[in-house]
RNA sequence: GGCGCUAUCGUCUAGGGGUUAGGACGUGAGAUUCUCAAUCUUAAAACACGGGUUCGAUUCCCGUUAGCGCUACCA
């Protein structure tokens, strides 16, 4: 007989918390749990940092407890040296976790009093409920193939209908499976779907319900024998362990809302109390491509080697399909949005990833961050220029503050300083000379006139050039020629820089004349000019 | 193919049966500074489309389109 299965989702739009799912479920003893389980198959990204960071803030905000948990069942892609990388990640951007694995590499499973907290470490667990469900029969065993499957799928969709499991084996006779077991048929693990719809809340999508005859039967253990029994299913060891975990809200990606009844269903066939959800939108490109199907340029990593600072791309990510109920500010210190984060006001629609807005918020943060500490990650990008960290003197470092200081600003992003203050080291003349913008200011004859009386007092001066003797100067030569604003200072600016857009000459000067003096190839006032003008 | 999710300025979004559709970021213009950045003032900028329901729809319903997800013994 032909089913027709429905779905029906109920939107509700400024989701409200219905009595059932909340209370029952979640209030009950009180304190907010949430989770973050990645997978360690590739590089933290984007879109998983803020499902890390949404379930990190949630519970800070309700002074709950965030737990990570290593979901690494999939023997297969899952790779322990990502594990490495997904908590240096993690820690970078700040979000420390309450409870969860110990460091790959150490004794124990993990800190916390649900360890442990890696899946592979747990299977033990994982093969004794499964086994609780087939004795009570809410479970069974199923001895189809792939081939079968595949074959069953074909047919199905051949008449365009639902591609679910038929359940053949439901009705297996026990002498049937005995026989099998004692062939040695391998066998999966699978749980009925009864006939009630499954539902459940979701706090960003509202109440949300599935006809039971839409969801196939779901493995919750692989294929495997007596012997040699099969690795568990995301879907069963995530619900299990949520549930073990006492998970109170599951705040994960969008991906996860069609896997959402079969995790019902399991949890209903333990007598478990499902959960409040949360499913977060997806990030996607300017194309509306999801950023996590993306290769590279969105890894955690990425940014963070570009000299992007984790105050920024969390306050960005943050407020990536949310935003706080006044909503006014757009660069909004962490613990702040923790007092104002809420789940309810989380979007359903994806968000674009903007990375102009991105850049703008890290130069916010870059502006304001200390200069000390933005010079420290800011070294690695002057290799070959400086000595290193370790042999450069006092007056080294002490210069370098004071550059970074200076071109901080006016960067997006730090590994941009280099090319910003690169002209300290030096450099080409000519090309500088011959560069669109400045040929038209250079020709000028006032320009020739400007450098040369320039040219004058310096060769007559011995000391290192102050703001103040150079201001002086620029006086003289503003009455000698005539000259004044950008047609007076703007070939000076390009003798000394190369360009015209740099920083204010008060802190320039300072800049080139303490450089010249340390020894690392800083070429002084004196020598820029001359070298510019062809002595 | 089946099922589902989503759709407001360029971007993130607020709002919600009657609004001058609000804000932030960006953009344009102006001011200021030797330049850049910053700052201030100011302007432009949106309800995907088609049908209903209604006195009235951007808002509710249906459909279309588009994007995305699931449709695995991946997570």
């Amino acid at each position: 007989m032909p089913v027709t299965p429905r779905v029906r989702v109920v939107p509700t739009h400024r989701p409200c918390h219905s009595a059932t799912f909340y209370d029952q479920n979640v209030m009950g003893n009180g304190k907010v749990r949430v989770r973050f389980a990645p997978s360690p198959t590739g590089l933290l990204h984007v879109e998983n940092a803020r499902t890390a960071l949404y379930n990190w803030i949630f519970a800070r905000h309700a002074d709950g407890d965030f737990i990570l948990r290593i979901e690494d069942t999939d023997l297969e892609r899952c790779d322990p040296r990502y594990e490495v990388k997904l908590v240096e990640d993690l820690k970078w951007l700040g979000l420390e976790w309450d409870e969860g694995p110990n460091e790959r590499g150490t004794k124990g499973t993990g800190k916390g009093e649900f360890a442990p907290y890696r899946q592979s470490d747990r299977l033990p667990i994982y093969a004794s409920y499964a086994e609780k469900l087939l004795k009570e029969e809410k479970a069974y065993k199923c001895f189809c193939t792939m081939d079968d499957l595949e074959a069953e799928r074909r047919m199905l969709a051949g008449r365009n209908l639902p591609q679910v499991y038929s359940g053949r084996c439901r009705t297996l006779t026990s002498k049937i499976v005995q026989r099998n077991m004692n062939a040695g048929v391998p066998f999966a693990i699978r749980l009925k779907i009864g006939e009630e719809p499954l539902r459940f809340h979701d706090t960003v999508r509202g109440e949300v319900e599935f006809q039971a005859e839409a969801v196939s039967d779901p493995i919750l253990i692989r294929s495997g024998t007596e012997n040699a029994p099969g690795v568990p299913v995301y879907n069963y060891v995530v619900t299990v362990d949520d549930a073990l975990m006492k998970i109170t809200h599951v705040i994960r990606g969008d991906d996860h809302l069609s896997n959402t009844p079969k995790q019902v269903a399991i949890y209903q066939a333990f007598g478990w109390s499902v959960p409040l959800f949360a499913h977060l939108p997806p990030i996607v490109g300017e194309n509306r491509e999801r950023l996590s199907r993306r290769h590279g340029a969105t890894s955690i990593v990425g940014f963070r080697e570009k000299g992007y600072l984790p105050e920024a791309l969390v306050n960005y990510l943050a407020l990536l399909g949310w935003d706080a109920e006044d909503g006014k500010r757009e660069a909004c210190p962490m613990p702040e949005l923790v007092k104002s984060f809420v789940l309810e006001r989380v979007s359903a629609s994806p968000a674009t990833f903007d990375f102009d807005k991105l850049n703008r918020l890290n130069r916010h943060y870059i502006k304001v961050g200390s200069p000390i500490r933005l010079a420290a990650m800011a070294w690695e990008y002057f290799g070959g220029l400086l000595p290193t960290k370790d042999d450069a003197s006092d007056e080294v470092l002490v210069w370098f503050v004071r550059l970074i200081e200076m071109f901080a600003s006016s960067v997006d992003h730090l590994d941009q300083l280099t090319a910003k203050a690169l002209f300290l080291f030096g450099f080409d003349t000519d090309v500088a000379r011959s560069r669109d913008e400045n040929v038209e200011v250079l020709a000028a004859d006032s320009s020739r006139t400007i450098l040369a009386e320039l040219a004058g007092r310096v060769r007559a001066h011995h000391d290192a050039v102050t703001p103040e003797i150079f201001k002086t100067w620029m006086d003289e030569i503003k009455e000698a020629t005539g000259a004044e604003g950008k047609g007076l200072f703007h070939p000076v600016r390009i003798a000394l820089t190369g360009t015209q857009a740099s920083i204010d000459f008060d802190k320039l000067i300072p800049a080139i004349e303490d450089g010249a003096t340390l020894g690392i190839g800083v070429p002084s006032f004196r020598q820029r000019i001359e070298k510019f003008v062809g002595v």
